[in-house]
DNA sequence: CTAGTTTAGCGAAAGCTTTCGCTACAGCAA
DNA sequence: TTGCTGTAGCGAAAGCTTTCGCTAAACTAG
């Protein structure tokens, strides 16, 4: 019962592909500089995590480069979304709203992002 | 590194926690129900996962009772900010309104939706 | 070419989560 | 009491994620 090409990524995953999104395409040594800044392991890991990563399509990789070039599947606007609606899903069944409101709730909003997501609020009122 | 009482619940102790938040306090029988039909496990597996939940820290549970009756240790509201507050932190890197904006621009709301989110973010201007 | 370094990968170990078999005890029924 | 049903729990198996040791191939310097 797996969806094709749908798996989410685990926290290690999520923090590589973190990396990805930061750096852009990049070759396993750079990419675990990172990693092993953050968390002390091995090259190794680094070099499986990213195959794993690889059979399971979160990343893409540029075997004509030597070395190889990394760089994440998917955007970090598709993943927030996907792990958000996954979220949604799990905790209010749904409803995004409350979910947003407890975002909101959180409350270090500055002037100028309030005001997007007015500008928002108004583009959607308007569609409806 | 582990810190005191805060693991994170996984899919299967999310999924109980749902059942608790929807059902309120209840015996392992009522919680099986729901779970098995979802996703058709064994009596044995409800039970040990609110073991493994309890010593988590996740539910609590009446002793007194019989049955024993189990609740959620963390509101819905609670759970749902520490989930995203992670999700934040680990794809945005603590810029919530980017996250918003996605939760937003997913669309589904609807017109009294929009219009309390509206009514925060003005209660949000006044105070700053 | 040769030695040394960098890059790539496999397979297995370690560590969680999730699952269940089997045991035991409590309460109720005959 | 004896047997039956519902409840509780332990310990280990199964399954996934994360880690790394070891091997080998590719590249670089001498």
């Amino acid at each position: 019962m797996r969806e094709l090409g749908s798996s989410q990524p685990t926290a290690v995953e999520l923090e590589i592909l973190r990396i990805l999104w930061e750096l852009g395409a990049s070759p396993v040594r750079e990419i675990h500089a990172r990693l092993a800044e953050a968390k002390g392991t091995n090259y190794s890991t680094t070099v499986k995590m990213l195959s794993v990563m690889l059979t399971k399509g979160l990343v893409k990789r540029d075997e004509q480069a030597t070395p190889h070039v990394y760089r994440a599947a998917i955007t970090r606007d598709r993943a927030a979304k996907k792990l958000l609606n996954e979220l949604i899903e799990k905790v209010y069944e749904g409803s995004a709203m409350s979910l947003v409101l407890q975002a909101l709730a959180g409350g270090k909003a500055s002037k100028a992002e309030i005001l997007e997501v007015r500008k928002l609020l108004d583009e959607m009122e308007g569609q409806s």
